[in-house]
DNA sequence: GTTATATAGTTGTCATGACAACTATTTTGA
DNA sequence: TCAAAATAGTTGTCATGACAACTATATAAC
C-alpha cells in the first residue's frame, strides 16, 4: 500500500502511535501524580521482592541514569525505598513502600482500561499479532544494537 | 499467549520498541549532526513548498512549542529558513535550504537502510501487517484524544 | 466598528532518555 | 597479591515532548 510522507516508516510510526498511548495513559494518571514511566518503574518493584536497581532498571527498559532518576521521583513520594545490599556495597535494592504498592493495586484498573480503550480497534486476534510482531521487532534490535 | 511483567502492555511494549529504533537511526546519522526527530521535520519541509510551521509540525507530529525548538536547530545548522508570511503576520513559512536537500537527498539511503535491517525479522506480510495496524491504532487514538 | 475569540508562534518548566564522565566497589588474571 | 578490568550507581549536558502562560495577529459576533 502507498504512504504519504513518512506513514511508511515504521520508526515514524511507532514514535506517533507511542506518544499518543503515553499520553492518554499521562492524562489518566494525572489525579495519582504519577507519570507513565514512573508507573513501570514502580510496577516491577511492586512485583517482585529484592531487585537491586540495575534489574529494576533492565525490566524497566531504562538505562542506568534514567533508572537513577525515576527510582528518585519514586522515593521523594515515598513509593520505594533504596535499601543497600550488605554483601555487595556497589548494590542497592529498590523496595516497593506499602503506599507504592496500594498506588499499583488502585491505578492498575486505569492502565488496564486505557489498553482496552487503545485497542478497541483491534480483535483480539489482530491485538495478539500486533504485540507479537512488535515483541519480534524488539528481540531483533536487541541482537543488533547488541 | 501468556506474557510477564508489562509485555503484555501495548504502551509499554511500543515504548521499548521506538526506542530501540530511534536509538539504531541517530547511531546511524551521527555523522551527519541531526537527530532522528529533527530528520523527519527536515524531510516534510524538503518534500513540500510553502508550509507554515503549524503544518509542518503537524505534519511530523509535534505539538508547536517542540516545531519551534527543532526548526531552531535546523535554522542554526542552515538547513532551513523562516520566512514571514505577507498575506498572514501570525505564520512563518518554512524553507528547506539547499544544503537541507541535500543532506535529505544523501541520509535518505540510511534511513531506508535502518529501516531494512530492522524488519529483517519480519516477512513483508508481516512489515505491511505491522505497519497497517500502527496506523489503525494511531487514528483510533487521534479520534479519542480529539 | 468594536469587542470577543481563535490562531500562529515563543518561552519557561519539568520528566524522560542518550551520552559521557565520574566514584566506589568487586572481580579477574598475570 | 596486586594491578587491570568490570560492575553499580550518580551527575552533568543536551534534545524531545507535555503543559501552561504569554504575545501578536486575524476572524467572528454583536
Amino acid at each position: 500500500m502507498a504512504r504519504e510522507g513518512l506513514e511508511g516508516s515504521l520508526g515514524f510510526t511507532t514514535g506517533l502511535v507511542y506518544r499518543r498511548m503515553s499520553n492518554r495513559l499521562m492524562q489518566r494518571l494525572r489525579a495519582y501524580d504519577i507519570t507513565p514511566e514512573q508507573w513501570s518503574v514502580l510496577f516491577y518493584a511492586s512485583q517482585s521482592e529484592g531487585l537491586i536497581q540495575r534489574e529494576l532498571g533492565e525490566r524497566a527498559g531504562k538505562d542506568k541514569p534514567t533508572t537513577t532518576r525515576i527510582v528518585d521521583h519514586l522515593v521523594r513520594k515515598g513509593w520505594v525505598a533504596r535499601r543497600p545490599d550488605d554483601a555487595d556495597r556497589r548494590a542497592i535494592y529498590i523496595e516497593a513502600t506499602a503506599a507504592g504498592r496500594r498506588l499499583i493495586d488502585e491505578t492498575k484498573p486505569i492502565e488496564a482500561a486505557v489498553l482496552a480503550e487503545v485497542t478497541a480497534c483491534l480483535t483480539a486476534e489482530e491485538h495478539e499479532t500486533l504485540l507479537d510482531l512488535l515483541h519480534r521487532v524488539g528481540r531483533h534490535l536487541d541482537r543488533l544494537n547488541g
